[in-house]
DNA sequence: TAGATTGTTAATCGATTAACAATC
DNA sequence: TAGATTGTTAATCGATTAACAATC
């Protein structure tokens, strides 16, 4: 079963989507209208209905989605059968934000391997994931079938490690160093900068304050 | 003088640029070309001329950018002249790794105070940040003219975390739980999830590898 | 000068919103 | 039925890319 490309922005609010569902399941109501949907994310009903649309799904007889078929469609496209493995690259404090971001949460996301230089963290296994030394991170990768990282080394480090990341096979990285990556475009690469994102803000706050 | 409205994603860029500037002057060049800056970020010379277009800046002679007074054009738009006072929501491993981005980096954007729960953390001074008891959000935000909040506090704290916060006449909000967030217009909120962002790799990568 | 670079407008692409017929 | 809701197309909005005259 081929996964349809969808645009990027309506990927993210299916996974959004998905989590306030399973959270509306557990509320015990089956079916939920696209304006319901819709409140919870501050979106439209409209930009709802579309996102629903374009992963194929049909609600039946104007009664509201039903929640659990609707969570299985959107796990159709976003889940892989047999799950992605995970290394977070960097296991300082942010790294194990992530880590713990996720303990129990997506069953088809696991992050099984975490590298670091500190002697005192390898070997070491924190919020259920062994630390490996960086030199070990082809090895691994290729060993456990890692194909995602999630990048948080300090930046001078970043380049360095990036590459070996590719060289070993990965397939994605998230950024969260503020160094701008240089990969093969068949490697997926988001950046993810707190310094930005908090300048951003601060720009619209200062825009707001002068009207 | 009035800040001119740019759209959000050169204001990214302006950001970035920043910072690449910064870094290239330090090599010793005062000039720097389009395509050398689009080079450093993988944009387009095209891109990166259209923003600085927007900004209103001109380069000497064509041969490049004052990379010294474009720095202080970007700075014109994007800093306040008494800088922006930030306070981190939740002082866990991600507030720490959040604070600790921006040791000396940026003295526009003054993170001045942590808020947390945790006794152990309440009353210490960490990374040059001074903790204080959640109770006391609204007195240390209107005294300290706190007008960012980054949010990293748990999920079920933060809706009325933000309640309260907007209450105390918070600005702009950039949210880190994976929580949706209520707000009254006028106060900018950005929403940064961790999982969603892994996930939307996560469908990148399956995509690609099917085809 | 010739070639490289810039500033800017027009064209394109992508995402959101509006509109509305069809359905229950 | 009448009212609410859906699925989908068309219109709009926003951002990027292409094109190119002007400049040094």
């Amino acid at each position: 079963m081929k996964t349809p490309v969808l645009p990027p922005r309506t990927i993210e609010r299916l996974s959004e989507y998905r989590r306030s569902l399973l959270e509306y399941l557990a509320g015990g109501k089956p079916y939920i209208f696209s304006h319901e949907l819709a409140a919870l994310h501050h979106y439209t009903p409209e930009q709802v209905r579309r996102d629903i649309m374009l992963i194929g799904y049909s609600s039946f007889q104007r009664k509201g989605y039903d929640v659990k078929k609707l969570i299985r469609r959107i796990a159709g496209i976003l889940d892989t059968p047999r799950g992605i493995n995970v290394a977070v690259v960097g296991f300082g404090n942010l790294g194990h934000a992530i880590t713990n971001y996720f303990r129990g949460k997506r069953s088809k996301l696991n992050i099984i391997a975490s590298f670091d230089n500190d002697p005192g963290k390898v070997g070491k296994v924190t919020l259920g994931v062994v630390c490996y030394p960086v030199q070990q991170l082809h090895e691994i990768i290729r060993e456990k079938r890692i194909s995602i990282a999630v990048l948080t080394v300090p930046p001078e480090a970043a380049r360095e490690i990036t590459a070996r990341l590719v060289y070993a096979g990965i397939r994605g990285i998230l950024n969260y160093t503020s160094v701008p990556l240089q990969v093969p475009e068949n490697v997926f690469v988001e950046s993810y900068d707190f310094i930005t994102f908090l300048e951003k803000a601060a720009y619209f706050v200062k825009l707001s304050g002068e009207r």
